[in-house]
DNA sequence: ATGCCGTGGAAACCACGA
């Protein structure tokens, strides 16, 4: 089974990209972010006919997270992350696909830091890590993926030093994400490829993609359930040469 | 060092992204 994470930079706007890269790759799930799009505008008939059910959080303009299944019914968990009531943003979204746990997030961005960005950021992960928590002593597999807005070590940014006082390497976000490791959760991508530089984002500008000058953000992160039933992991990155690519490249991880 | 590009929505520019 195939399980796959997709930041679309709109959904709408990324449609043939999307739809292609379903058609070629057939993920069994696949989790969206940055829908850019509300509820009703949703593509939902365009990804049911390319043999898909799902579930979506939107919202206006920004943000918002899908869960796409083709391997049965997708009972729907939850749609918000919990411990912050005022926090409208369509960042998380949660279900139980054939007896897998899936958890789908768009972790804010946080630039500029400092700032009220970067806070919201900070805080957005401290009540992430605090459902995460629960989530990771259930009694299924369970895999919490999507865009996590963090470069994890210097192995995972082009140029770790030009990124030092960016919110996406800041040491507070590196020390949020490796609080995060230390419940138990394993790095797929990072425990089958080691030492390998593996990129999932490179900027629209400057040749970013041409240039290879990228970022690890996109994440998989497993129970001991799941982690036991990984097989193999790896970046769809051709797609990020496609026309009209999003930004992102999608990851994918293959399990039992 | 820098939204230089791209998306969406409102309005012919702005917010936001990483």
């Amino acid at each position: 089974m195939r399980i796959a994470t997709y930041n679309v930079n709109g959904v709408n706007g990324r449609l043939p990209v999307l739809l292609r890269w379903l058609e070629e790759t057939k993920p069994d799930i696949a989790c969206l972010q940055e829908l850019k799009a509300p509820h009703e505008k949703f593509p939902l008939e365009a990804i049911q006919n390319a043999g898909y059910e799902a579930i979506w959080h939107g919202q206006k303009s920004w943000n918002g997270v899908a869960i796409l299944s083709k391997v049965g019914p997708i009972t729907e968990k939850r749609r918000v992350l919990p411990g912050d009531p005022e926090d409208l943003h369509s960042r998380y979204i949660e279900a139980e696909i054939n007896g897998i746990l899936v958890g789908c997030l768009y972790l804010p961005n946080g630039n500029p830091a400092p700032g009220p960005k970067f806070d919201y950021k900070l805080n957005w992960f401290q009540r992430f890590t605090t459902h995460a928590a629960s989530l990771f002593k259930m009694d299924i597999p369970v895999v919490l993926t999507g865009d996590y807005n963090v470069m994890p070590t210097d192995l995972d940014v082009y140029k770790p030093e030009r990124w030092v006082n960016d919110a996406l390497f800041r040491p507070e976000t590196r020390a949020a994400f490796h609080g995060l490791l230390s419940q138990g959760w394993t790095d797929a991508l990072r425990k089958l490829h080691p030492d390998e530089k593996i990129y999932t984002f490179w900027d629209y500008f400057r040749d970013a993609y041409g240039r290879d000058a990228g970022l690890r953000i996109d994440h998989f992160l497993l129970n001991d359930q799941m982690d036991k039933r990984l097989i193999s992991a790896g970046v769809d990155r051709n797609v990020r040469g496609w026309e009209k690519s999003s930004d992102h490249a999608p990851v994918w991880i293959e399990i039992k």
